[in-house]
DNA sequence: GTGAAAGCGCTAACAA
DNA sequence: TTGTTAGCGCTTTCAC
């Protein structure tokens, strides 16, 4: 900055002041100074900057991975987001329990960030606590946590929805497959569980356990077992709420392959509306991660501009119900008994495998 | 700092070295300050550190998205090797032009890390120019720049393999459908191309420009069309090998549609093995971004730690051809022409779409 | 509107 | 092995 300085003719401060838009400068300084700057490929160190104003320029996000649909669309909206704010976006992937621990004993992002996003983890409250003195905001997105700045679905309401369009196609027999919480984070399977249940309760139709069996995400063969477990009840479903496209799509995959027709024989709903779903013809209940990290990155924003100010911060987004071609009115035959011989079906979208 | 020193009643030059685990500090004396600084919460600013090292402790990547399978299996081998080496991520994500131009103009990254990963850019000399006076090592990942280190895939030798899988199947009119490069960055679009022709060449099957037909990712309709192009030719392909995993779903996925059995009628080759053509059962030429990542990752910490040092600059990764369900023998009968009735296809995976 | 000087929190050289 | 001191590059009073 002194070379750039001693180029424009102007002390440091001046220097300092024109880079940081102050208006303060007059015009032929200000036009000196950038030009000097321009000249000598001069940036700022933000290191020194933050050494001397508290601030690092930089929002810190910790998320689960960066492998999966969800999480890049948020950061693909957060990201532009951020930089258009002068805004630093440094990421904590913590995919294990061993690294989480590691970073909740060291808390990297202590003074090396202005805000932290904190993606899709179910904290402990031992851990909420350590995040509370951080000393920046600190963000929970996907998720909702008392008394703490939280962005995030309604799913109670996505799966009360969901779970109304299966109902309203007739269903009485619907079944509800959750995703196992791999490595402690579970993405709302409970909420989503209370929406099933809700919707099954307001329209006098009886839970039952049976109907509820969880399953790996991502594994064909999960999807199997869990598939199996319904198809052998007395009385199996005639509709399959998945908790995510994933297993929606697994489940779709299994059925064509054991040549039950979707959705004739059987309706499945997904939650989510990711690309797969779109390949599958699935119908399913769209959430939007790319809306959820534009609106906690906003957030973000504000909070570190005004920690204290009058900001919504919690904010809940909704869910909308998309139907495709996995869901029908149920048969009119008791399920399990078929409607006419087995074999090809008619015509059907060829984004839905078929069994013929 | 000064805190963590008073408490343990040592100077903050042996906070310092504590900290930084330098040998040079008696055992009592380590065992002291490292609990005061866990008594106080303490965390070193790296902003401060950085300010006197001139290292920052971050490394840099500058990717087009965040949001897609490539990018997202990279980054996520990459951020727990940086993790482990005490590494901050930061992350550009330049989506579009303008964000580009604003980018070079600025170079945000300079004197804000340690080494920047610049991934899947076709980039000007001007801009690699502009990268070189960066001050930091420069590695280009998933391309390949002259004279600087970069980590990359064998497009060649993959495009290679996949076709003359294809050729070993009886298939002589072969379709090649690249990508368009949208915003400036190809995939490497021409290096299979290369090799396409390649190993048309070498089998002696004549290049014929009618069977190369670009079109759009993602974009169901644009491949109706490359389709559409592939179909009306006089002598039409009875395979076609797509530059993308995705384009080559979205041809499936019409071919289906329009009743063209796949792989009975014509066969279908992606390239990328990413989860989307498991669920589709292609075949296809996997390449390993997660791979990409960790050796790009490894070669970065390398660079910093030794700029000038004797690393391997240049490193190639190879490819493998997965045969799964979309690619078979040629029919024996001219393609255009059925070998049997229209009708439902013999039993398939499920995971491929049937049009029956 | 501009400059001089102090100091942010740390590390590195040097001394002890 | 430990402490003292200087200074990294910037921003921010406070004068002018």
């Amino acid at each position: 900055m002194a070379d750039v300085a001693e180029r424009a003719g102007v002390s440091t401060s001046t220097v300092s002041r024109t880079l940081r838009g102050l208006s303060t400068v007059s015009p032929e300084v200000r036009a000196r100074v950038e030009q000097a700057a321009r000249d000598l490929n001069f940036a700022v160190s933000r290191q020194a900057a933050s050494l001397v104003t508290g601030r690092t320029g930089t929002v810190a996000v910790m998320v689960p991975t960066l492998n999966s649909w969800f999480m890049g669309s948020a950061l693909s909206s957060l990201a532009p987001l951020l930089r258009a704010a002068g805004m630093q976006l440094n990421v904590y992937e913590i995919p294990d329990l061993a690294e989480r621990t590691a970073f909740f004993e060291h808390l990297p992002a202590r003074r090396n960030a202005d805000a932290l996003l904190v993606f899709s983890f179910d904290l402990t409250d031992e851990e909420t606590a350590r995040l509370d003195d951080l000393g920046m905001p600190v963000i929970y997105v996907s998720q909702h946590v008392e008394g703490r700045p939280s962005v995030y679905v309604d799913d109670v309401a996505g799966a009360l929805h969901g779970t109304r369009h299966l109902l309203n196609l007739g269903h009485r027999r619907i079944a509800f497959v959750p995703t196992e919480g791999a490595s402690g984070f579970t993405f709302s399977s409970n909420e989503r569980l209370l929406g099933y249940r809700q919707a099954l309760a307001e329209a006098g139709v009886p839970l039952d356990d049976d109907l509820v069996v969880s399953t790996r995400t991502g594994s064909k063969r999960a999807a199997a077992e869990s598939l199996g477990a319904l198809l052998s009840l007395r009385e199996p479903p005639t509709a399959v709420f998945a908790e995510q496209d994933e297993v929606a799509v697994a489940l779709i995959w299994n059925l064509r392959k054991t040549r039950i027709a979707v959705p004739e024989r059987i309706s499945v709903l997904g939650f989510d509306d990711q690309p797969l779903a779109d390949w599958f013809d699935l119908s399913t209940v769209a959430q939007s991660p790319s809306e959820m990290g534009r609106l906690a990155g906003e957030l973000a924003l504000k909070l570190i501009d005004d920690s204290d100010g009058d900001h919504e911060r919690h904010i809940v987004l909704p869910t909308h119900v998309i139907p495709r071609g996995t869901t029908a009115p149920v048969a009119t035959r008791p399920a399990g008994q078929p409607e006419r011989p087995e074999g090809p079906e008619e015509s059907e979208a060829p984004g839905s495998p078929a069994s013929a």
